[in-house]
DNA sequence: GACCGATTCAAACGAATGTTTAAATCATGC
DNA sequence: GCATGATTTAAACATTCGTTTGAATCGGTC
């Protein structure tokens, strides 16, 4: 009852993995399934027998990784928790927490997890509606934690400006890992020879443990905001 | 002499409009240019004889609107750097000017610009192959002389790693002004109320100015990573 | 009113898309 | 060895795509 996935489940691996790499050169609609299953030595109509359409098998590409890299974020988190007694993390624990488990990924050449980190980046901003559902169902428990994460230990943000640092937080993360183009273009290149993911993990999380711990924004003044203390007066 | 552009150059721009709009919502690839001619009220061939292709049109829509855009970022720094008469400029300084036209531009309903930046988010990950050398050509000049600016702005950054930090500033740029849906996912909702431009930069500005400056990232050391100075205490 | 370039229009083009079908092939139980 | 279910295969399915075509229509000039 076992070798059954040895040549079988063989085929559904190909086309995952024939299909991640297309996605990320040129994106979920302009891949096509003859493309996919060309590249994976398959039948075409293997796709629609073992994954039932292109969007389920979109959706696999996804669950196959985001699945366990959540999982180890949440993990990594609980170890945290657990070390600290009840005691609230340190920020760069948790942002630490957030961005390690994708590390560890991308470095294991076994995963071909590169692809994929890049893949993430590229499809956040994916408009297609029934992504739109998918992903945020992915990612839910993660958000619920690590918010909860981010409250104890910065107990001085109030909730709605958490809210959006987290975001330009996922921005920031996403958007570095969603591969180099647009870095090639600001440096002239030649500097970006360290796009190990380890060295740009070291360079993004002090960057983001700052961000989030920034100054409070001034209340709602018209001039030029001071960007002083962070009087919590409610503007009116 | 002016109502010419009345019916007849208003079949371009009502072209311009329906795809930007459309291409937020679906993307390049699966908008077709008969849902696009079909919103703009306009004959199907008409976006060849416009624009002699859809590449060329979807070339067009950015144009229309990233050209201004990077003009004005320019044209602010400028200002700035006049009225500084030769001294640095303040980070914070050089980010709002980063930041505040793209607000303007969203601000000002008449340019129709909020969906365009929408798009824009988007769109930097987009993998087209045309899309990947169009843009860096759009952005080159910004690029330079913001890269410039933060140089003198922030004179003990080094500059390799000053240009990943301007990476992840892009990054937190484009995601935040990419549209709430990921938000929305972040806060349960409902505080996502204040999702108008104006009060995401007041709270993007300081974030990044925080994220630039924040303290450089220990040497290599292999042990817990304590953010202070670089102690290099090898952990056995 | 006739000419003309610019624009619009309906219709068709070939190519490519996701999906389905029915036969062929395989592995495996009895 | 044969029946059985799972998989693979080649071929076709109906749509949809971006683009092209040639005639129709428009506005303005002589």
């Amino acid at each position: 009852m076992f070798p059954e996935t040895r040549f079988a489940a063989d085929t559904k691996e190909r086309i995952l993995d024939a299909a991640e790499a297309l996605f990320v050169e040129q994106g979920f609609v302009a891949t096509s399934l003859r493309m996919i299953t060309a590249k994976a030595g398959v039948n075409l109509a293997a796709v629609n027998y073992h994954f039932g359409s292109k969007d389920e098998l979109i959706k696999a590409v996804f669950e196959r990784r985001l699945g366990p890299l959540n999982k180890e974020r949440i993990a990594y988190l609980d170890r945290l928790e657990a070390q600290a007694k009840g005691k609230p993390l340190k920020p760069e624990q948790v942002v630490e927490a957030m961005v390690s488990a994708a590390l560890k990924l991308s470095r294991d050449p076994l995963k071909g997890g590169t692809a994929f980190l890049r893949l993430l980046g590229h499809t956040i901003a994916e408009p297609a509606d029934y992504m739109q559902r998918f992903l945020p169902e992915q990612y839910r428990e993660v958000v619920v934690r690590f918010k909860a994460a981010f409250a104890r230990a910065l107990p001085e943000i109030p909730e709605q400006e958490l809210v959006w640092r987290m975001h330009f937080m996922f921005g920031a993360m996403t958007y570095s890992m969603a591969g180099n183009d647009a870095l090639r273009l600001i440096a002239s290149c030649k500097l970006c020879e360290a796009d190990d993911a380890e060295s740009i993990v070291r360079r993004l999380v002090p960057f983001l443990v700052a961000g989030l711990q920034a100054p409070l924004p001034a209340a709602r003044t018209e001039g030029k905001p001071d960007t002083r203390r962070a009087t919590r007066k409610r503007a009116a």
